[in-house]
DNA sequence: TGATTTTAGTTGACTTTATCAATCAATATA
DNA sequence: TATATTGATTGATAAAGTCAACTAAAATCA
């Protein structure tokens, strides 16, 4: 495996997964961007849920979340709710038109995965992903 | 391997790469970018080299790589001459300038490559590039 | 052969993603 | 208490990306 190559299949992989993702949230006439989605579901899934779990989530600038999340309030997919524990940050919430578009946007995502894995078995997948962390890791020390 | 988190896995993994790479090339005292960089190694890789490969190579929009082109003649990287065989395109060159930093760039993508892989078995990166290009083929139908 | 369709490349206009720097206030640490 | 760190915001800017429109060359069709 050069090393090359496998850089640029990689980036390939995850061009193809931004375009079809694109794609079947355009095809349901939602606005929303693959980063927008994105934050939806990790405030969704983290309880309770701050910018800075965000920024920290995905390895993002402050900067680039601020604005992300201020784009879903404007939207009102999400809102902010003071967090007791520290006056500086807010909790993040999903309003119930961000439930609502969590369902759709889950719906893509599922389809994708399938789309992605068609022909491949669960135990492939799961050495994929294992591999994938791993090499993550290593990117990360 | 649940959707979401598969496909969350794939993009962080791609983060960690691009930011590696930003890293490296930063260090070096590059003023290339990421794309610049993949856009080089493809013109150095494919001959002929015509604007049109690049843009199917990489699957993206002609403007795009248009632009992208242009910027890489303006640092004097790359030139293009006359294709023979087709009045509308030209083939794409690199310049000595371009076949320097392409030596360093190759540098960087080995280091970032061993980083990556380390502790990992050949076997197992064999196997891991081989499921990428499947899901990504799979993608693309 | 001429008409029509497709393709190579360019430009315009706009969107999405992203980072560094600076700032202020709250919190943590020495 | 003084100092350092952290959460969030704003400014400024860069990189990556696409659709649309266009011209000219090439390919295809009748």
């Amino acid at each position: 495996m050069s090393n090359h190559n496998s850089l640029e299949t990689l980036f390939h992989l995850v061009h193809a997964l931004k375009q079809q993702m694109h794609k079947q949230i355009e095809a349901l006439n939602l606005t929303v961007t693959p980063m927008h989605v994105r934050a939806i579901t990790i405030i969704a899934e983290q309880t309770p849920c701050t910018a800075s779990d965000v920024a920290k989530f995905l390895n993002r600038d402050k900067a680039q979340i601020t604005r992300l999340l201020s784009a879903l309030i404007s939207e009102n997919l999400i809102l902010k709710a003071a967090n007791e524990k520290d006056k500086r940050s807010q909790c993040l919430l999903l309003t119930e038109q961000g439930e609502c578009l969590l369902k759709q946007v889950k719906e893509v995502e599922k389809n994708i995965f399938n789309k992605m894995s068609k022909d491949i078995s669960e135990e492939k997948l799961a050495e994929f992903q294992q591999m994938t962390r791993l090499l993550t890791g290593n990117l990360m020390e």
